[in-house]
DNA sequence: CCGAATCCAGCTTGATACTG
DNA sequence: CAGTATCAAGCTGGATTCGG
């Protein structure tokens, strides 16, 4: 990330050829925001397999409430990463389908998920030490 | 992900070699959920490049509160990704670092903020063009 | 000065119920 | 099937405060 440039504030914007994560104000900062998200992530990859009707979605991703799915997916089609496709059939069916702007982005998602599936132990190990050595002092955060 | 099997709720554990984050009952979820973060992502990237204090941090990361960053250190801390060294000086110190297994997922970390700091045209594009074609019914989620 | 803990207002989430 | 509406609960972040 170009370093030396350490701005601690703000700038982001005009004649830069890219944002900056690391500025609060920067439009990129809330794109991260949506992207590195439990929902977004776990929605594209599964549309990244095949376009997926809504409730489709809704029984592969366990556990996602209605309201969120059809959040994230409005947020993502908003943003470009998905589309939303309508077939006015006798109960109008709606398909969703990733697009090659979101399609781009899954597989750094796939390696953050492949890392957290493979890495789970070690993780799982270090949590168990802290929380001994800590004794008893720090409340289960999961 | 041994694909094929798309087991819609529940298995994870046992025998199988890693998790299904796609299962909402697998701790492997829990984890996708503290690593797919905003504040997660940014301190593990800074920390990356060095070793840094609570402070320094705080700086860098634009728009954390002192809450959020205390709170996700400790939660980093727990699951080895970040590890934290005390120095009883006259102001005690306390340093922050990366730990090797934190250094193991920064790489996708940071594809993922590559791919937010250069996309985002293409997003921003999109999200125009949804706001027009949607009608002005649409409020800015940003 | 560094860092953690507390209180409180506001946004986000999820369960439930309802509509086209 | 594909959502929207509503409400309760929890999380977030800012300000403040406390401790070393």
């Amino acid at each position: 990330m170009q370093e030396g440039t350490f701005s601690s504030h703000g700038h982001c914007r005009g004649t830069t050829a890219r944002g900056d994560v690391f500025a609060a104000d920067c439009p990129t900062r809330r794109l991260l925001d949506r992207i590195a998200d439990k929902w977004s992530t776990l929605i594209l990859l599964t549309l990244h397999d095949q376009p997926m009707r809504f409730n489709g979605l809704k029984r592969r991703i366990d556990g996602v409430s209605q309201k969120m799915l059809s959040q994230t997916l409005r947020s993502l089609e908003r943003d470009g990463l998905v589309s939303r496709s309508v077939v006015a059939t006798v109960p109008v069916s709606v398909t969703y389908a990733i697009t090659p702007l979101g399609a781009s982005l899954v597989a750094s998602l796939r390696a953050m998920i492949d890392w957290a599936e493979t890495r789970m132990p070690e993780v799982a190990a270090a949590q168990a030490a802290y929380d001994t050595i800590s004794g008893r002092s720090v409340p289960e955060i999961a």
